[in-house]
DNA sequence: AAACATTGAGTTACCCGTAACGTTCCGTTA
DNA sequence: TAACGGAACGTTACGGGTAACTCAATGTTT
């Protein structure tokens, strides 16, 4: 045993005095074999310290590895490590393993690491969003193996699709907000090299806002990232160049409550100065003093049904193309009560 | 272009009119061909939509794979996310991949983990922690590839680590509340089923606390996840058991903020009435308007630090077996003020 | 006792690239 | 012009398993 090399099948069916074949039948309990020689195959199985090597049994027959490639824009942003978190766990559960990829927010990142984790043979691909490159698009295709869109929800997917709308969400909060008597309202988000789920509920929160007969007077998109500390000095940006905002719509609660913390250094008051709602409901929320005006998705179950899809694709059965996991709009505290 | 079966090099070849062999050496660019023959394969390539089968050429050679065995105890846990974040970025640019493994900090599932992702022929292993199951550590070293451990400081790594001194760390916090004047404390954290870095810092805390003529009253240790909620409630349990504690120690940041919240629901003043002292230092700290009193560690660079020895490794280049990335405490404002 | 089924185990070919070596077909040079 | 050298490309073998097939030694039936 432990020896420095590897040990090969063969070197265990010698050992054994027996064939390949009839070591590697033991091995996949396929029967054909006495229990005398199985106790000899096993026992130097044990005695070699022998480990099977699954790039020779992908390699060998048509079937597929047990990686699935999981693309992840970043992790600094804690509702993708839960999704992530959804998805590895479930996947894990079927003897798969992910393979990660953080995009970083471009398509350039993605597409290259399609093109990398692609030539490692994966049984899918998981992909955050629903934006991708021509060519990421056509090796996809091309690669002939279930690929499962996350976050955006996709009505015509390149496979299989799981997420939310979130224009709807951005929607649903514009209505919401213009129907507390809102009328000027700003905007603080990031910007990417493409349209995303961002822009998404940015779209839709403009459309409701307007058709409420307010408006999104400033729409600040930071180059940075969509954390804390942005938040806060975003929100500085924006109450600098324009006077009269009544309420502020983050792209995320992390941004929300860095917007929060400017309005408290201030001494604007929250809720009466000025409104702030986010998007994500953070799990930090269960223990903050004022319950942030926000968006509640659930990123684990999200993660846990893209794994349970990708694995339905992978054994056949059949699933819906598109699913739909709903938000929740949570009124929150950090803006002014119906009727207000 | 776009069939459903995958593209083999010697169709391209076929295709291109040239023998596999050189379709081989225009593919890897190692010279022995003419520039008509490059422009036929190439243009083949493009027209089959041809990727590369990087199974087939780790299986050639003894050539390792560019995969990167990454286990992590859960990504609920803020800092865990971070230190993947990290460790993921790096490797990216050196060309390699992670390959996940979430172990829900038990020792059974990180040994079932390595014995699957050893069987794919990992280039090397990341594993968070020093301890291992006796089968584990036999497999890694019969697989004779680089292993990072990182997270708590080891000593006598398998090979290489990378990480802090969590024994230090609790001992500098127990010696920073008992120089404030605390003497009764309480401590509120998690249970595995192992020994493991919070155990560390525990038990540093402890001694400390000892040295300095108070005592840890009671250790509350819950079967439960180190996160906001197991907090508070561990809170209330830990005060309804004890009278007179005056501060309490967490396992991390996230449980310390659940107990802050527990003490703000029942009136208790923090730092006036009981102190709060955590670990971790998260990043929604920045917009927080009490400060914690916690232990600051780069998460982000601790990942970066790994994934460099891992390569450092990799190529052979001389590099250090142990590397302590160091920690800073923050005396916070949830602790009394010194000479309170 | 001859014909046949069953069980246990070995043989061969193959998967897709690459290393190592072999073969043409030129152009130079003595 | 024979001899040589190098560029360009082809052939073969290999790696670790598995599918499909073959074969030998039993046992079973009539």
């Amino acid at each position: 045993m432990s020896k420095n090399k590897k040990v090969s099948l063969s070197q265990v069916a010698k050992a054994a005095g027996v064939s390949k074949m009839t070591a590697s039948r033991v091995l996949r309990k396929e029967g054909g074999y006495s229990e005398t020689t199985r106790a000899k195959v096993m026992a130097q199985i044990d005695a070699l310290g022998y480990l099977p090597n699954r790039l020779a049994t992908v390699f060998a027959g048509d079937q597929s590895s047990t990686f699935i490639g999981v693309s992840i824009p970043d992790l600094g942003n804690e509702v993708f490590a839960q999704v992530l978190e959804g998805i590895d766990r479930k996947l894990g559960t079927f003897g798969y393993q992910s393979v990660l990829g953080l995009t970083q927010h471009t398509l350039a990142e993605e597409e290259k690491w399609i093109r990398t984790v692609l030539s490692w043979q994966p049984a899918g691909l998981i992909l955050t969003g629903r934006y991708h490159s021509q060519r990421a698009v056509e090796m996809l295709r091309n690669a002939g193996i279930p690929v499962v869109e996350i976050w955006d929800l996709n009505s015509s997917p390149l496979d299989v699709s799981v997420g939310i709308n979130h224009f709807d969400c951005g929607f649903d909060m514009g209505r919401y907000l213009t129907s507390l008597g809102y009328r000027t309202i700003g905007y603080v988000g990031t910007s990417h090299d493409t349209a995303n789920a961002a822009t998404d509920r940015l779209n839709g929160f403009c459309k409701a806002v307007e058709g409420g007969g307010g408006e999104v007077v400033k729409q600040l998109c930071l180059h940075d990232t969509a954390t804390y500390y942005p938040g806060f000095y975003g929100t500085e940006h924006l109450l600098a160049a324009t006077g009269n905002i009544e309420c502020i719509y983050y792209q995320n609660d992390a941004m929300a409550y860095g917007g929060l913390k400017y309005c408290d250094a201030k001494g604007l008051a929250v809720p009466t100065d000025i409104g702030i709602a986010g998007w994500g409901d953070l799990p930090i929320a269960s223990v903050m003093n004022r319950r942030m005006t926000s968006c509640h998705v659930s990123h684990l179950k999200l993660g846990q049904r893209a794994a349970e899809m990708m694995m339905a694709r992978l054994t056949g059965e059949p699933a819906p193309d598109c699913v739909d996991i709903g938000f929740r709009l949570i009124p929150g505290s950090t803006v002014r009560n119906a009727g207000g």
